[in-house]
DNA sequence: TGATTTTGTTATCAAATGATAAGTAATGGG
DNA sequence: CCCATTACTTATCATTTGATAACAAAATCA
């Protein structure tokens, strides 16, 4: 197989990463978010805790109106603001008790319909898929 | 490995999958349309011929709405409706000659990025990536 | 110390997107 | 033929998102 015959089979599975992507996580956020907003919370809960920048930087948002969501998700209580002692301009950002629960709630929600995904997978399967995605992350999606 | 361990694991690979997406297609597309816009001539492109009702289902935009889109689309001759002859409610909808070098341009963009991206793989590493990309695609991300 | 850079904020505006109601025209089933 | 359904359109409105300018405060650098 050739690069470019590569690249093909590779824009096709991208498709597929997020065509299912989409249907594993539709309905899934509450719905007193924004999407924009939801992938903010998304972020902060994987990489908590993080500044603004981080967040702007990331989810390519610029600083404005990274700003404004997330003064939005302070106003909702589902983040806490903590200013960094050696350096007052940072402010690190976290969940707060009440966006933890909210993201328990999506992840496990998500969880359970990608574990429906799997559920017929054997155990040789899993293995396979298992090696298939740290091939794949460290050679095609890398940082 | 567990299969909620596999779950994250998946998590952070989708995460990447995304990111680098970003990445590769960025600024590819014209300016003279709009992000959905660019996303329905994707689909169109690798799906061609499409109704609007397709394009309806698949990209999860109301009708309205894809109509809408679809007309500016039309309006700026990136695409062509065909009326179907055996059911005249249906409108066939393909790129035009316009279109294709639009898309055919955005796509060369992504692919001189995408080889850049894999240009240190050996021979071994894209024989990997095409296994891990097939595993994956049946496996995991299958429709 | 004074200038520059970094980090974040506020305000404002335009554009893109999503949602809904109401309608047309063609099809198909009884 | 009549009625329900399908495929699509038009119009309208609210919300979300993106872009920009102008600002403040803290840190860094020369």
């Amino acid at each position: 197989m050739d690069k470019k015959a590569l690249f093909f089979k590779c824009v096709s599975f991208t498709t597929s990463v997020h065509r299912v992507t989409h249907e594993l996580t539709q309905n899934a956020k509450s719905d007193s978010i924004t999407p924009v907003q939801y992938s903010i919370l998304e972020y902060i809960t994987v990489s908590q805790p993080v500044t603004l920048s981080d967040i702007s930087d990331c989810q390519h948002i610029s600083m404005p109106n990274t700003s404004r969501e997330v003064k939005k998700l302070s106003e909702k209580n589902l983040i806490e603001k903590i200013s960094d002692t050696e350096d007052r301009r940072k402010q690190y950002i976290r969940l707060s008790k009440d966006g933890e629960i909210m993201m328990n709630e999506a992840f496990a929600c998500v969880e359970s319909r990608f574990q429906n995904r799997i559920q017929n997978a054997s155990k040789e399967d899993l293995e396979d898929i298992e090696r298939a995605l740290d091939i794949l992350q460290t050679k095609l999606f890398y940082k």
